[in-house]
DNA sequence: TCCCTACGTGAGAGCGCTCTCAGCAAGCAT
DNA sequence: ATGCTTGCTGAGAGCGCTCTCACGTAGGGA
C-alpha cells in the first residue's frame, strides 16, 4: 500500500535515482530508450513523487494561497465575486500544477496566522482578495518578500501588482446608457467609500455626469439591499423628480425597486434603475434588472496568472446588460 | 531574510537541535529552565519550523483537502451550501491547525488529479463535496486507504462516513405546516431523483402525506428556477385545485411563486408555497418565502470534525422558517 | 595515434526535521 | 561502595528528493 519511492523506480528500470528524478522533471538529457524504460517503471508502479521530499529541496511549494482577508461573514453571502475568483484562480492553478490553500483571515489572529504560514516557505506566493483596498495585509506579506498579488487595486499606497475590474469604465457605461435614454435627473447610491468598488464607480458616476453638464444626486450605501432601500428613499425625498438610479451594486438595485414600488414610481417609466455586479437575481427582478456584469472568472485566472508569472498589474472590462429596469 | 532553521535556534539557546524539537513540539520531558530558553529563542529568531521537512519525516501533511467532485459551474453559482461548507470546514481545519487545500474535480481529468494528489501523501484526509451521490470518487480514495468523509449521504452503497442535513425531516417539516394550517392539497415540486438531496426530500413528502392519507402531486425539477417555473405550471394543470406546494429549492420555489403570479393565483391565500435552503433572497420575495434553513456552516465544521477525529456520520436538523408565502 | 570536447549517467551530499537510542547525572535501594 | 532505576539531553540516522560534480564513453580534429 506504501507508496513507491524514487530509490524503487530506479531499481526496477535498472538506473540511478538520479535518472528516475530527470525523466519525472522532463530533462532533455536523457537517452531515449532509457526515458522510455524508466516510464514504463513509474507506470508499472504507480509512482507518484512526494512533494514534501521535493519542496525540502527545491525550497519550492508549488502551492499558492488565497487568502480573504475579511471576516468570512461577508465573503461567502452575499457577494458572488468570490465564487468566480476561487474558480479562475483554481483553474489556472490546475493548469500550473500549482495546488490552491485557502485562507480565510478574517480575526487579528487569523492575519498573523497566515502571515506566519505564508512566509515560511509553505507557498510560492499569495493572492490577497480583500474587498477593503485599504486592508494591510497585502503590504505586511509583501516586506517579507513573498510574492503577493491583490484582488481589486489596493488603497493603501503600495505598488503591489493587482487585478481590479474596471469600475470607473463599467460605473461610466452605466450612466451613459442611461444619459443616451434620455434620463435627465442621474441619481447614485454609492458603496462604502472605504472600498474600492464603491470609491471608483462613483467616480465613474461623476465624471460621466459631469462630462454631460448635469448634477449629481447621491446617497451613501453599504452594498446591501437594506442600504439600497434606505437610500432609495432618501435620493426621492432629495430629488423627487428624479428618473433614473444607478445602484453601485444590484443588491442595492434589488432594494431600491422595492423602495420606487413603495412609493408608486414604475420602473423604468418613471424611473429607470441600474445595478451592478449581474447577481443571479437580477434577471428575476420584478423588472428585470439591467446591470454592469463583471468577468469574475477571468480575474481569478488573471490572478493566479500574474502571480505565477509577474507583470504589469490588469484591469479587466465590463460588459452593459440590458433588461428591463433601465 | 531566510528563515531560521532549528539548527540556528539550537546554536541560539545553547542546546540540541532535539531538545528544540522538543520544546517546538510540546513535549513534556524538557527542564523548565530549558524550554523557558528555547521558547525565546524561537521568539527571538522569529522560527517557523519547515512543513516540508517535517511532512517528510513524520509522514503526515497537516493539511485536508475539501474537494468539489462536480462540474463547477454548478458548485458556486447557485447553490449557497458551499460558501457555508467552506467556511465551516476552514473553521476547524484553523482549529486544528491544519490547512485546506481546495481541489475543484470537474472534469474525469479532475478526478484523476485528485486521486493522484490526494493518495501520494499530500494530505491526511479528503472531504468529498459533491451533489450527486452516486459520484464515485469517494469511494475510490476510500479504497486508496486515505481518510474519507462525504458531504450529503453517499448513493453508492458504500459504507464511507458523512454529514449530511435531514432532508427527510426538513421536508416532513415542511409538509407538516403546510398540513396544520389547513391546506388538503399539497403538491410538491421534487428536485433530480439522482441527487440525495431531490430523494430524500421527495421522501419526506410523500411519508408526510401518506400518514395524513392525501395524494401527493408530483413534478420533477431539478433545483433551477427555470424548472420550478415549469413544474408549477405542470402542477397547475395536473391539479388546478391544489391550495399548497412544496419547493425542493427555493430557487424553485421562486419560479413557482412565477408561475402562480402569471396564473392569478394568490400566494398564500389561493396557494401556500414553502421553499428549501433559506437562500438570502427568499426573504425578499414577494411575498417572502416561508423556508426549511439548514446549518451550512455547521454542516463543514462537522465534516472536517469527522474527518480529524473519525466516528460515527453525522445527520444535522434543519429549521422551518416562517415568512409569509406559506 | 592522442587529445579534447560533448554528452549522458551515477555517486553522494544535503535540504530541515523527527525520533530512536545511547549517555550521563542524580537518587534510591542493596 | 555498587548496582539500578529514573529523568533528561545529545548524537546521529534517515525521511525522499534534487542537483552538483565527477566519471565514463564516443566522436571529431590534430
Amino acid at each position: 500500500m506504501s507508496r513507491p519511492t524514487l530509490e524503487k523506480v530506479a531499481a526496477r528500470a535498472g538506473v540511478s535515482r538520479a535518472t528516475v528524478s530527470r525523466v519525472v522533471n522532463g530533462s532533455t538529457t536523457v537517452a531515449e530508450h532509457i526515458r522510455v524504460a524508466v516510464q514504463r517503471a513509474v507506470e508499472e508502479l504507480g509512482y507518484v513523487p512526494n512533494q514534501a521530499a521535493r519542496s525540502l529541496v527545491t525550497q519550492r511549494a508549488d502551492s499558492i494561497a488565497l487568502v480573504f482577508s475579511e471576516p468570512p461573514v461577508r465573503v461567502f453571502s452575499d457577494d458572488p465575486t468570490f465564487a468566480g475568483i476561487i474558480r479562475g484562480v483554481s483553474i489556472e492553478a490546475d493548469a500550473a500544477d500549482k495546488q490552491v490553500v485557502l485562507m480565510l483571515a478574517g480575526s487579528s489572529r487569523g492575519h498573523e496566522r497566515v502571515e506566519r504560514y505564508t512566509t515560511s516557505g509553505h507557498v510560492d506566493g499569495v493572492i490577497v482578495a480583500s474587498m477593503h483596498g485599504a486592508d494591510p495585509l497585502p503590504a505586511a506579506l509583501a516586506r517579507w518578500g513573498i510574492p503577493v498579488v491583490c484582488s481589486g487595486r489596493p488603497l493603501t499606497g503600495s505598488s503591489l501588482p493587482y487585478v481590479d475590474i474596471d469600475n470607473v469604465g463599467g460605473a461610466e457605461s452605466a450612466v451613459r446608457h442611461l444619459l443616451e435614454s434620455g434620463r435627465r435627473r442621474i441619481a447614485t447610491i454609492a458603496g462604502p467609500p472605504d472600498m474600492v468598488a464603491g470609491i471608483d464607480r462613483l467616480t465613474g458616476y461623476r465624471t460621466m455626469l459631469r462630462d454631460s453638464g448635469r448634477r449629481s444626486i447621491i446617497a451613501i450605501g453599504d452594498f446591501t439591499r437594506d442600504s439600497g432601500f434606505e437610500g432609495m428613499n432618501q435620493l426621492l425625498e432629495d430629488d423627487p423628480a428624479l428618473d433614473a438610479v444607478f445602484a453601485a451594486s444590484d443588491m442595492m438595485a434589488l432594494g431600491a425597486l422595492q423602495a420606487l414600488r413603495k412609493a408608486g414610481r414604475r420602473v423604468p417609466d418613471d424611473v429607470a434603475v441600474i445595478g451592478y455586479d449581474d447577481i443571479p437575481s437580477a434577471s428575476y427582478a420584478d423588472p428585470p434588472l439591467t446591470t454592469i456584469r463583471q468577468p469574475t472568472l477571468r480575474m481569478g485566472r488573471e490572478l493566479a496568472r500574474l502571480l505565477l508569472n509577474p507583470g504589469e498589474s490588469v484591469i479587466l472590462p465590463t460588459e452593459l446588460v440590458v433588461r428591463e429596469s433601465a
